[in-house]
DNA sequence: CTCTTTCGTTAGAATGTCTAAATAGTAGGT
DNA sequence: ACCTACTATTTAGACATTCTAACGAAAGAG
């Protein structure tokens, strides 16, 4: 037992939740000069990052809302053409979110929150240090979600610097 | 330019996400158990962790809203007698935002969000890679803040896992 | 005292969110 | 075919959060 510790958790603290408040009011910033909130370009992102096309359903689990909720927003956007509803045929109480040219130009135009600041910042460390970053990271990542929460990985990562990720 | 540069900020995305959505709907749960909102609940911990008591402006200030939101929040919280309101008498614009016993018994019941989770894993890492965390996530924290966003230092981090906080 | 600025609330609107109920479709058993 | 059970989605009604704009009240400058 380190005396040392709780200083340290507080340290870690103040600096997780700076890193929170700057990406949430950020995404804000974002989706606002996109003519959207962040509710709804996070929509637009998953269904992006997922190839284009999504469900109701996967989009409620995705995202930790409702399916109600789901069908708003999806509402709001088909109403500005950045995604299209279509009943699947293969399942027809299934329901295909597509989302449009107009969408991916949207998505394309606003740098993921989190991606924009953190890769400037991440991309400065010493490369041990990023390394040391990432094992500490997914550690703490892992061991929240084994608390009983499970964060479903959205994994919208995909144009961060480099090229085209692995398809 | 290193090429495993761009997984390793995947990577970190990915960690960083896993423990922003946990944190996220963590927070909620907590919130909606106390009988509260994820706002009201902020609000309350952000008067108790100032020593109790706070004005509207910064309130607002704090939490990256406007003071007509956070006078929605106070009316909630003042009809549930966890905070009272009270004229300031060196300056009667102002109003002086106190939380009261019921208050801080609330906030003292709902561990928070990020501290309940965070500390847990926190505490499992190897004191070295503790410090190299605090390290790294600091310097993230700090760039990220550098890029131009002031994520205003809400820090109502007291009751951790020792005794009281300093001040 | 009058003008300007600051603090706070009120009013009105849009959005996000939920639960419960309704609608529609699939699948299995008979 | 028909009934039942389950799944997928939408609708309806409610409440919370949030904004901007307008207003009232107080402080400070002159």
């Amino acid at each position: 037992m380190t005396h040392a510790s709780s200083e340290r958790v507080d340290e870690a603290l103040i600096a997780l939740r700076r890193i929170l408040r700057a990406a949430e009011l950020y995404a804000r910033t974002l989706a606002t000069a996109a003519g959207l909130t962040p509710a709804q370009l996070r929509v637009l992102q998953i269904i992006d990052g997922r190839g284009g096309t999504s469900t109701p359903t996967a989009l409620a689990g995705q995202m930790g809302v409702s399916q109600a909720t789901v069908t708003a927003l999806v509402d709001k956007l088909v109403s500005r053409a950045l995604v299209t509803r279509k009943r699947s045929e293969t399942d027809r109480r299934q329901s295909n979110v597509s989302i449009t040219e107009a969408g991916m130009a949207a998505v394309a135009e606003v740098p993921d929150a989190l991606q924009q600041r953190f890769v400037i910042a991440f991309e400065a460390l010493q490369d041990w240090e990023q390394a040391q970053l990432v094992s500490s990271l997914e550690r703490v990542a892992a061991m929240m979600n084994a608390t009983g929460l499970d964060a479903s990985p959205v994994l919208t990562t995909g144009e961060i610097g480099s090229g085209e990720a692995p398809g």
